[in-house]
DNA sequence: CCATTTAGCGACCGATCGTTCGGACTCTAT
DNA sequence: ATAGAGTCCGAACGATCGGTCGCTAAATGG
């Protein structure tokens, strides 16, 4: 039971290690990622599970790597099918919005937490997560610059960044499900755009 | 050096127990609160910071409800002075961004990192960081009825509530000083009313 | 003046933290 | 057949966690 696995069963063990991580962190933040409690959830022994990361950061790391990765398939790619422009733009709140609402994660957005959490630290976890926000904000604002709306593109890029980690909040402390509806519809206005169409 | 002291020295030590507790928590946290931390950085002993609260979690309490307590004092009543209406419900929002912008603590707003801490946790602090939140969001939507515009009330709370941990978000992770002026004038764009004046 | 409170300490508890180490074992390459 | 690589375990490490207990000694109430 214990003894070495081949090559594509030790990559399991690593996917659950790390699977079984974002579930933690997403409730309970990534510094509830401990050693001991991934172990005892998947059921074996602490070393085992260092073994595949080295490091309880590494470990925090390839958690970060890993939702910025689902974030960008689940979110950006899919609205490289819309027109760029205004269309885009639009998709990628969409997108966003809907990920907030269904992250198949059990404790809500993962990035969303960690930028609360890691606000007031230094390293390299607090580095990767500050550079997912900031590619994620310089991408909606490339974006509605090509929109060439009648706005400013700095205030509009605060209002709509905003609009998320609040969609966040009311799900998660709130538990207020119309908030998707209220989160798009505020994108619309913040952009000058009529509600629906 | 370490019998006992009279009782408003006592009450002394309580509250420098209080404030550093806040300035921890403020930085890491609310579970980065730690006995022996304070106990260290206030050269006592744990038992010494323990004997005033009984409980961490008592503490965690006391720093939340002192928070709040805070922003009534600096948010809210100096609002009172405002004409009831839209006149007080921009000084809120106003006053609220200013005391965002410099909370006394060096890791900004402790109830915005509270709420995303807690989102996914049950207990008593989470409770009393979900009524305070609900508490201010029912005043804010309050004055916006007084106020009588002609803005669907629940979606303009969505998006007022939005600005403030957004502004905690760019200034915190950011450092962007800049997200004051924004967030002014997003309430502003939101409520439908002019950009100064 | 004396009994009662009480602030704060020091020692200690069991639990858990992240991490290291050596060994057991199996798969793979030679 | 054999050597190497790599996976996983079990034990142990020093540190820290929240919390309890008994004590000392000064301030306080009668």
């Amino acid at each position: 039971m214990s003894p070495r696995r081949t090559a594509v069963e030790a990559q399991h063990t690593k996917d659950s290690i790390l699977t079984t991580a974002l579930d933690i962190a997403s409730l309970d933040g990534l510094e509830g990622v401990t050693i001991g409690r991934l172990a005892a959830e998947l059921t074996m022994s602490k070393s085992g599970v260092l073994n595949h990361f080295g490091t309880k950061q590494s470990l925090q790391l390839a958690a970060v790597h890993w939702v910025v990765n689902d974030f960008t398939h689940r979110v950006v790619e899919p609205a490289t099918r819309s027109r760029p422009g205004l269309d885009r733009l639009l998709a990628l709140c969409d997108n966003w919005f809907d990920y907030l609402a269904d992250t198949g994660l059990p404790g809500g957005c993962l990035l969303t937490a960690a930028a609360a959490e890691f606000d007031g630290r230094d390293g390299e976890v607090r580095d990767a997560v500050v550079d997912s926000w900031r590619s994620w904000q310089s991408h909606l604002r490339a974006e509605l610059v090509r929109a060439n709306l009648d706005v400013d593109p700095d205030q509009a890029v605060f209002e709509i960044v905003a609009f998320g980690p609040a969609l966040n909040q009311a799900l998660q402390l709130h538990g207020d499900r119309e908030a998707v509806r209220h989160a798009k519809r505020a994108v619309r206005r913040t952009l000058g755009q009529p509600d629906s169409g």
